[in-house]
DNA sequence: CATGAATGAGCCTTCATTCAT
DNA sequence: TATGAATGAAGGCTCATTCAT
């Protein structure tokens, strides 16, 4: 008895990511998706009763991979502006890196998808960063905001080094690299 | 003869936005956009002849109204500062009372409506601060960096004060505001 | 009290035929015929009270025009195979200078308006061709065939013609006519 | 795996013809095509992408049928004289036991989908002819005419004839036949 | 008479999903 | 498991016609 091929599956996921990033939700045809993956459109409903469901489990599939990734590379014996930048790169890089699931996670939020999704881990957890922040203000370099606000700031600067790259304004080069950081850094900075 | 209705216009707009809000570009279906603004599916496309354009043409009525009222607070003889706060406020007070509209303008960029906007319009919604811009470089007020990546900086502070507004981690104060305006002068002051 | 335009009536009439030897009957839409008439859609109204009658009355309006014109151009004293040349081309050179008129009566024949054409006159007399076809069997000329047969192949090479004209196989020259009209008088010749 | 019906395709193309001569081009509905075949309307357009293509399909079919057929009854060794005959006679018996496919090989010439006919197809239909004619003039019997002239003459020759039996002047009997065949013999021999 | 707005009925087409092999 | 055929339920759009001025 032959068995549910995993690569099969992984294809067509990575299929619908790749979709939705060129095409938005609406824009996942089960056809198209079909004929990406080279499976009939059939044995898509054999992986995945649904389109909805198909949706919601490349999400969770997403969360759980990123989650697990999370939180690396954050040398312990650096200064703390230079730990805090390794982190901010990290995300840089991972937001540059995986475009499409990062699109895929925005997207989703909009969509009337994300209304399905299981009220199980949401965000990636934030507390990598939390803990950098206080050892920050602790030695007296970053002001003394509540974590969520400069973690806000943090978030959404990133967010706008990435929409730059993605722009072609600037790359990712260490030149833009040390100038986007430090606008965050003057903004924090104590 | 009877006479176009520019206030049926107007509804058509409204609900265009509300019902974009809830479901999505694609969660827009003609039949329920008509019943909602009280006319018949026709009547739309007396107003617009298709679908897209429809959405192409409230997001350009979106931009030019809130780009001329945008630039309407700048005091002429303000000092620099004072008028990028004003501008930054003006924003910040209507993502936080305009939510509709302003997931409109987020939902349209990550959809495929987006490349059927005209580039000036486009260019428009962002001449206001980029002459405020230039205006601070002139002055040595501002860091001489490139207007796209000083209006990503600003654009993503205001994303980042809005979801804190939101999170009720902050208030809609003078004090909050004028902390969280701090953070962004911080960053891209020179 | 303004009267009802006779000139706009004819406007009318001439676009639509034009229009229906553009694009068919199903092509004409009341909108379209209304921008080249240079009226608005219901102004088209005021003339007649539905597509359906307007498209029969123009079809009547072309039966009695063309009857009215028929039957012209037999002079007397010719030989009667030059008699016949003469018909032939009378209605060869009204097919091509009409080519409007007539696709629209071979049309109507085949669409469904054609039963709502009252069973009035639908024909152009034959009489006069009848006439013709005695004479020349009279002179021994003509095969002693049925009218009714002589007519049919005196119209086919007419249609005949007409159609390699509009093609461009042949012109409306001396020489191609008078090549045609060879093939009609070998065919009926006796 | 279900398998495709080729009786449910050609049942498509019969009630296709069949509509377009009961109410021409335009009066060819989807959805009532579908209920005469008895099937879904999504079904048709499993077997065929629009209505565009189906008509022009069914165009094709026709043609290519016809064709092949048309030539079949040309038996080599036969002289010229009695193969035009064999042809001649093909076409007016499939134009009087087949009104519906004429009627549809007509109204198609005058409708805006026959533009979209490919050109190849549409020589095919005078392929056998043209063949013989060739053959015709390098035998001395058919006056040099360009084809298109002489197919031009044959194909009004058979409709004159066509006209005639439906009308009752005359009948399909080898008498009436012969006569109708000597006139256009008469028309185009050398 | 003239007109532009408004509309309802209908049509083509799409697409997620189910059926049958 | 795998698949192509079949389908029902929409959805966008058109257009002749009517309304109101």
């Amino acid at each position: 008895m032959k068995v549910k091929d995993e690569s099969k599956r992984l294809a067509i996921i990575a299929q619908t990511i790749d979709l939705v990033f060129e095409k938005g939700f609406a824009g996942v045809k089960m056809a198209e998706l079909a004929r990406r993956v080279g499976v009939s459109v059939s044995t898509i409903y054999v992986y995945y009763p649904n389109k909805e469901q198909l949706i919601v489990a490349v999400y969770e599939e997403l969360i759980s991979v990123q989650t697990s990734r999370s939180g690396q590379g954050i040398t312990k014996d650096l200064p703390f502006k230079l730990k805090l930048k390794s982190l901010w790169l990290y995300w840089v890089n991972f937001s540059i890196n995986h475009e499409k699931e990062m699109s895929y996670l925005h997207q989703i939020k909009q969509s009337p998808y994300y209304n399905l999704v299981p009220s199980e881990v949401i965000e990636v957890g934030y507390s990598v960063g939390f803990e950098l922040f206080n050892l920050g203000k602790t030695e007296g370099l970053l002001k003394k905001h509540n974590n969520q606000i400069i973690m806000a700031v943090f978030g959404s600067m990133i967010m706008a080094t990435t929409k730059l790259i993605q722009n072609k304004t600037i790359k990712l080069t260490t030149k833009d690299s040390d100038m986007m950081f430090a606008l965050l850094w003057d903004a924090i900075k104590s």
